[in-house]
DNA sequence: CTGTTAGCGCCTTCAT
DNA sequence: ATGAAGGCGCTAACAG
């Protein structure tokens, strides 16, 4: 179980080809510059001879840094952690680090684990919307330091990047509220979803604002599925308007819809959250409220850099989603009574 | 820019609070069973007392073994290597393998320094979909193994898994050339890649079955804009139905194609590759040939399992693409005249 | 400026 | 069944 892996050239190897000791070929390939250039010279050439390049593995052994990061998400399957991951790996990647990545394949109770684990191969973890109850990421993050949290509210140990939901929430409600919406729809995605609350806070805050504006909830999840086995309930409810959890839910939703022969927006208005890449080409064309997903994960980046250089911890970011009206909203149908 | 992580303990102070050597924690901790039972217990409590965990780093380092295989995509953005590498990194979760992934962002000639890099900080590397040129591959593997590649033909020092490009050609011109299309014009991708030379060699041998069928090539590239960007050069064509590279270029044909009052299928049909999530959700739906990336992600991992394992290097693999007609193919429309 | 020495934290013969 | 010692490959004090 030894694996095979091509046999490299030790120091000690080079140290003997060029005639010097291992020391010197250490500082010359280290670019230290109390090295004679001849000498310098001679040690290159035989590290290039012999293919030498020092073993990342050792040097991390010695140096207790990996150049490595880890980073754990609920689900490679979602869009916003497809974009988030590529965000946060291109920006690492610029800075000569690597990345470990931990798909907790939405299992809460894994999130710990994981983190935990992969902590260890590298030096800090970034933990992107853990699904995990906030008393236990509060526990869970001095172990974990240097860590960074994205998407959820700022924490005591960690920097957070965050989409600030309520905003985008309001956004969305006002403008359905703009179009004549009185009854509306909410579905909601993971139970313990930090962004899930940030909307329902937002909603109520909504309702407050709007006196006869009535916005029921109804349990959902997060994927294409769930949303499409809405849509009876979602037909049931007399709303004129639903916001799905995120666009996944809203294309299940739109897709079940046209099954039925219920026209969006004309019967119903639907709108959704994140504006992954295809949210622009559903049919009708989705509206949404544009998370800056990839930027989330430069950001990431951006906060472990600056904790792994021994900066000041940057202060909670919450970048605001854009308003992207597009044809799934209009405005909405008399309604027969609004009880 | 030393990592400040936790200090944690080591072997040896786990040793001094049980009140035996190092060497038996080693053992106990590794379930070796010539280790009196009694020992074990204390060795094992000592540890839980002090939150013990071997350094994997450590481990690595004097077993020759990191746990760990990096992954090379050429695009993260790609739902096509977005579901490999989540097929790929679950299974390898399962048996206890971590994932370090590399974008080379398209760029060619990162592929090799990528994968030279992070194979050194893994056990093997998987090179999915690779752009560079078969010479360059063949003689990189040497070099990598152990590795696998993914949708490449099949190589010498390397297993494979690939899908079947060339047969999805042929179901795909079939299914079209079945509808009454005679003048069909394909939009290929990137210029070397192998997939690409399946498509195109199908191609060829449809018009020697077929006689009077015409099959048309134009460049294009694997994304959406480039679709959306074909759109004129399509409609000068005369043809009667389009093969995308892929369903993202196919998407922005559509998207293009409807911005331009074109019918789909009415007035052209237009298919894809891949069958990624969205492409069942366009407008029309796509029809498109279903790779199963997923399983290309789990057999990939499967085949490095093996090879780590020191078991017989697997066959290549070729899986074969399904059919999946939808609505954005139908009947020609009768043309003026074929030349 | 260069070589020698001591670890980084762990596993594994080798003795006992 | 247990302990002592060597070494994985490298870097960094410490001499010289």
């Amino acid at each position: 179980m030894r694996a095979p892996g091509p046999k490299r050239a030790t120091i000690t190897q080079v140290a003997a080809h060029a005639g010097v000791s291992l020391s010197t070929v250490s500082r010359a390939m280290n670019g230290n510059p109390t090295v004679d250039p001849e000498l310098v010279e001679r040690v290159k050439a035989a590290a290039a001879e012999l293919g030498y390049s020092a073993s990342p593995l050792a040097r991390s052994l010695v140096l207790g840094r990996t150049q490595t990061i880890s980073v754990v998400i609920p689900d490679l399957a979602n869009p916003v952690f497809q974009a988030i991951l590529r965000g946060l790996s291109h920006a690492a990647a610029e800075d000569g680090y690597h990345v470990l990545i931990a798909d907790s394949a939405e299992q809460v109770h894994e999130e710990t684990v994981l983190a935990a684990t992969t902590r260890r191969r590298a030096d800090g973890v970034i933990l992107c919307a853990p699904r995990m109850p906030a008393d236990e990421l509060a526990a869970l993050l001095p172990s974990l330091a240097p860590a960074v949290v994205v998407n959820r509210p700022p924490q005591q140990h960690a920097p957070t990047i965050a989409a600030d939901y309520g905003a985008a929430t309001t956004a969305l409600v006002e403008h359905l509220h703009d179009l004549g919406h009185r009854r509306i729809l909410f579905l909601s995605g993971a139970p313990g979803s930090a962004s899930g609350s940030a909307r329902s806070a937002a909603l109520a805050e909504a309702c407050e604002r709007h006196p006869g504006l009535e916005i029921a909830e109804r349990a959902a999840s997060v994927d294409f599925d769930s949303g499409a086995a809405s849509a009876d309930a979602v037909l049931a409810s007399g709303a004129t308007a639903v916001l799905a959890f995120n666009d996944l839910v809203a294309m299940g939703l739109l897709s079940a819809l046209g099954t039925r022969g219920v026209r969006v927006p004309e019967d119903i208005s639907v709108a959704g959250f994140d504006d992954i890449p295809f949210a622009a080409f559903t049919s009708p064309p989705l509206t949404t409220a544009a998370v800056p997903a990839t930027e989330l994960g430069r950001l990431a980046w951006a906060a472990m850099g600056a904790l792994l250089r021994g900066d000041e911890p940057p202060p909670p970011v919450a970048l605001t989603p854009r308003l992207v009206v597009r044809a799934s909203t209009g405005p909405a149908r008399a309604t027969s009574s609004p009880g």
